[in-house]
RNA sequence: GGGCGGUUACCCAAGUGGCCAAAGGGGACUGACUGUAAAUCAGUUGUCAGAAGACUUCGGAGGUUCGAAUCCUUCACCGCCCA
């Protein structure tokens, strides 16, 4: 691939918050590419992960694909386990102090995020540091070199810390480590190229580039990945507000879940989360701009792609030949849980039972609302016994085998 | 340490003695329409009961009252102001 596509591929879905920010690190990240390619070295590329949860989602994985993508084109990744920078916490994303997490949390986490990060990246090609192997070594000396290249005014400027301190609420002073910590993580890897989420703005070029400036290394280029919204179209995708897809969801809720999202966030997953080529999504946009493609086979080809990318091409197929029996001719999936009727027991009884409603009070307005169906059929009482075995339905999504 | 304000259901928020299982919004759920999209429309959203109704819930505990989310005491937490 040429130098000019890869620049192309390496900025697709990129974010900086400012066009000519954008436009001279894609020109940075040129003559980068230019030189690494007659002095025939790789550049050195990482991606810095805070190991502070183990359950990742698509979002995650944003920066993992674009480190793969320079994988692909032959260059030095490194994944980073925050395994130092964690004792901190990153400011960046949190309007309140971030709690401190124990050794024994960080190392599980920091195991089993590297684990799912293969899911993505290559594992034969990927190093693995972390960087508590030279941050918690540093002398007081060094701090205050680190520290001189800042001012607070930058600090309390920054968004989130003014939002605070406007506030009232306490800003700590290790708190302002955390990017002195993470510009020295790119001196101690001699880093060409750091991949990160556009909240990573300030730590990486404005720190970043800086603190290797101050060690005499030329700084760093920011590959800054957009944020991905997660299944309500909306907002950023997140555990916590419930709108997010694990990676290690199965095949058929997977597939069903990214069917869910908005049209109008298709192109950003497409950028972001799969391994299309920018001409391939270019393809793909057109095709939605003049209609010569239905917008849901578009999302169903996403769909696949996601699936295929954590599990693989025969349960990808899988969860689409459900998903098409299930929504388009309103069959009943193929592999259903079972359920073992016992004499006496009502329809209620089974809803409950089998888990498909909290309470009776729920069960019993699922029925009310016509939302119970045997075999297709609505049930319409609740308190009369099972009519016969058979599948049952309730809601759009749940079913199970009654036998 | 002093003064004031707050703590209500999944979230935000109204309610200041009975008409309060508690307005409104968000979210979620069900149905219609569809492309399991969006938008829209109708409905539901404490528990138990077929229903009438009963029971539990308004930060915790205790009290006043025929009756408390609402009044009093006390404890906890949060916010603002003063020192």
């Amino acid at each position: 691939m040429g130098i000019d596509e890869q620049v192309e591929l390496f900025m697709q879905g990129t974010e900086y918050g400012d066009p000519d920010l954008q436009k001279a690190m894609g020109l940075e990240l040129r003559q980068r590419l230019t030189e690494a390619q007659r002095e025939k070295r790789p550049l050195r590329v990482y991606g810095g992960f805070d190991p502070r949860t183990s359950d990742l989602h698509l979002g995650h994985t944003i920066p993992m694909r674009k480190l793969r993508q320079f994988q692909e084109m032959g260059h030095d990744v490194t994944f980073l386990v925050g395994t130092g920078t964690s004792m901190v916490g990153d400011p960046s994303d949190k309007d309140k102090l971030r709690s401190v997490l124990s050794k024994e949390e960080t190392e599980h986490n920091a195991r089993t995020y590297a684990e799912q990060a293969f899911y993505i990246l290559d594992r034969e090609k990927t190093h693995i540091r972390f960087n508590h192997e030279w941050l918690l070594d540093l002398k007081m000396a060094d701090l205050i070199k680190l520290g001189s290249a800042f001012t607070l005014q930058q600090f309390i400027s920054r968004e989130n810390f003014k939002l605070r301190w406007d506030k009232g609420s306490p800003i700590f002073l290790h708190e302002t480590f955390y990017a002195l910590m993470q510009g020295y993580d790119a001196v101690a890897m001699h880093t060409d190229v750091q991949v990160g989420g556009s909240d990573q703005l300030f730590n990486i070029l404005t720190a970043g580039r800086k603190v290797q400036e101050m060690y005499g290394q030329r700084p760093q280029v920011g590959i800054l990945t957009g944020i991905l919204p997660g299944t309500d179209g909306v907002v950023r995708m997140s555990k916590s507000i419930g709108n997010h897809i694990p990676i290690l969801a199965d095949p058929d809720d997977m597939y069903g879940k990214v069917m869910s999202l908005p049209d109008s966030v298709m192109l950003i997953f497409f950028k972001l989360v799969t391994r299309f080529t920018p001409p391939q999504i270019e393809l793909i946009e057109k095709a939605l701009a003049d209609g010569s493609r239905h917008p849901r086979d578009i999302k169903m080809e996403l769909a696949r792609e996601i699936v295929t990318i954590f599990h693989d091409e025969a349960a990808a197929a899988g969860a689409e030949s459900n998903f098409r029996r299930v929504f388009q001719e309103k069959e009943s999936p193929r592999d259903i849980e079972e359920f073992s009727l016992e004499s006496g027991q009502t329809v209620l009884d089974v809803i409950l039972k089998a888990g498909l409603a909290n309470s009776r009070s729920v069960a019993r307005r699922l029925l009310e609302q016509r939302g119970v169906r045997l075999d297709g059929e609505v049930i319409e009482r609740g308190d009369l016994l099972f009519p016969h075995p058979g599948i049952l339905q309730v809601g759009k999504r749940r079913f199970i085998r009654v036998k």
